[in-house]
DNA sequence: AGCTTATAGTTAGGTAGCTAACTAGTATTG
DNA sequence: CAATACTAGTTAGCTACCTAACTATAAGCT
């Protein structure tokens, strides 16, 4: 929960009368930035209470779900076709798929690992690399823990009616894009 | 910037897929759920970013930015109507504001003081209490900071027209009361 | 008055991010 | 084939958040 906001946004009243002040101040834009921000965060603090309830962070998370899901791909393929790569094993990989530094992933793996989440073993090829596994206490959490987490997000969205959802997508999108252009990482086109 | 989000979203097939495994998944709300953290952290990012490269950060952006609004509704005010509260001044009311703990604000203030943005001064009529105010160079920033954090934002929410800011502002209003619902924490109706 | 409770601020110790720098191993190349 | 450059992972040190505990002061209650 990255709490750059204030605890009560200022009123649209008071963004006209800053913007008196400051003539690039742009009061729809303030605000629809302004909530943007406050909802995000309120929605993400109801799950990062639900994860921190049972033991885990945002970062956590993401690595199990990322080396699950590979694991997943994994077994469901036929026999003979795994060439194919199967999602991030490597700390590096990991790090670049949950946009965090290798740094951090390291900080990460080594809190997952100390609490039995995963297994790092030595890549036999390259011995720079390692790999990162899932234990079974790995997946059995995820898999008691998973329905909860997407009640949860289903509970916050319960807000909004189908149509409504489409449409806070589509704007959302337009945001994220033109955010992303701005960053000077102009992202591939999601969904 | 936190980044509990994989760098790509899963696209909504594999949503679809994998309701199919969880019935609990809403492919629809955890669509809007993933668009909502995606673009707030993005747009979050860029105005980061760009408060990093000024050195600071969200915290103590906020910390200054309610001292300022603070001075000015005083300097504002006819002589003689002064026994309102003029915005939080203490430790403990900042740390409110803010919606972060008392503790957190200790480590805001002490930067913030250590950079000469603020200054503590001791409450003359309780001794547990501490006064904190900005310095002319905090001000000298902030009006030199402002303008640019303004266009910042205009120019991400520019990928919107009016209406839909005011589309996308009703749409995050209803999420954000239902998550601060759910929080267990109603809040005042914003706006 | 004197004990208890509450409050303001800080301190200590934890997690999760970051950057920069380091180690070890692999690749490239003159 | 030796010097150089790159890569994987880690370490160290920073910020900002948290909770829990501590100190000092103020307020409330017999």
């Amino acid at each position: 929960m990255p709490l750059l906001l204030l605890k009560d946004l200022p009123r649209y009243e008071c963004l006209l009368e800053a913007a008196r002040e400051f003539p690039d101040l742009d009061p729809s834009a303030a605000e629809a930035f302004l909530h943007l921000l406050r909802a995000s965060d309120e929605a993400y603090g109801i799950n990062a209470r639900n994860m921190a309830a049972h033991g885990i962070s945002a970062g956590r998370f993401s690595v199990l779900m990322l080396l699950w899901r590979g694991d997943q791909v994994r077994s469901k393929a036929p026999a003979g076709t795994m060439q194919c790569d199967c999602g991030p094993r490597t700390p590096a990989s990991l790090a670049d798929a949950c946009g965090v530094t290798r740094a951090t992933m390291t900080g990460l793996i080594d809190t997952l690992e100390r609490d039995g989440f995963v297994k790092r073993e030595p890549d036999p090829a390259d011995r720079r690399m390692m790999s990162v596994h899932l234990t079974p206490k790995a997946e059995a959490f995820l898999r008691d823990y998973m329905p909860g987490h997407f009640k949860i997000i289903s509970s916050i969205m319960s807000a909004l009616t189908e149509p409504e959802r489409k449409t806070l997508v589509r704007l959302l999108v337009k945001v994220q894009q033109q955010a992303a252009t701005l960053a000077g990482t102009p992202q591939a086109v999601p969904n």
